[in-house]
DNA sequence: CCCTAACTTAGACAAGGTCTAAATTTAAAG
DNA sequence: CTTTAAATTTAGACCTTGTCTAAGTTAGGG
């Protein structure tokens, strides 16, 4: 797979100094900022970068299937580079840190007929919450 | 298990009549409004009642193990009466409509310890998003 | 080089939620 | 019953997160 940035050159997307740097921000597995954060990172790079830009930018990416949107706690959105491989999270319920996790099984298997409510089901969301090694410690 | 309102009574908590709405509008299963639903429903009983004592009485609900807070959508949080029995949820990407699920198997299981971090896991949290019937129709 | 469409910006605005200080209610004590 | 202190409620200020708008800037095709 090449690189994210390898690959939105390929779209039809123009990647300007701003775009680049919400880009290059976001990046590696566990990565999980919320937009006020990348806001400051992208700030030490390009310091007039609006908010409104770094909104724009990763909704844009959202909608490229790019990133994805991660809602762990009900404040802040956090957006997570690691889009192109199924994953879910686990989150210390002290620390907040958040890990990339694989499930074995497929979780959809789990839900019987019987619990589906007719409904067609495309998509399943895990977070698994505990108390990580350092916070225990 | 005793009602909700009783199981209050047990409990060293004054049920005024702003908790006792409250409490009231919440109930049944596949019930999930948010605090201004619950607002609103409490006012048509106690017309005076403020946006402050609903939160604070939700909190407290909270903190008490007998209504659990859902994140469903990165939007309001909704508050689910149904807390006394593990379950999960199920959500229509259209309407929004919220069912309670009950999967099958321990989700925790499907989570290998090469893929736990050291943490010690105590909760799962599993959102299925698709069509409802309704919808798909 | 010019025109136009795409992009960026500051700041107003909005939703959802928290906090505070004052008023009210409750219940314990006398 | 009255007094008093603690618990509860209230209005509204305030905060965080996110969206929107109108004006300014940039950049590529002709
Ligand atoms: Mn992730
Ligand atoms: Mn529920
Ligand atoms: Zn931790
Ligand atoms: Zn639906």
């Amino acid at each position: 797979m090449p690189d994210l940035l390898d690959r939105l050159r390929e779209r039809d997307w123009r990647l300007t100094a701003q775009r680049r740097v919400v880009t290059e921000v976001l990046g590696g597995e566990h990565v999980h900022l919320t937009a006020d954060e990348i806001h400051a990172l992208a700030a030490r790079r390009l310091p007039e970068i609006s908010r409104a830009t770094v909104y724009n930018t990763l909704s844009e990416l959202v909608a490229l299937g790019e990133i994805r949107e991660v809602n762990t706690d009900g404040r802040a959105k956090r957006y997570d580079p690691n889009a192109h491989q199924a994953h879910q999270h686990l989150i210390c319920i002290q620390c907040g840190t958040i890990k990339d996790v694989h499930p074995e099984d497929n979780p959809l298997s789990a839900l019987p007929p019987s619990e589906r409510f007719g409904f067609d089901i495309s998509d399943v969301e895990i977070t698994y919450r505990g108390l990580c090694p350092n916070c225990a410690s």
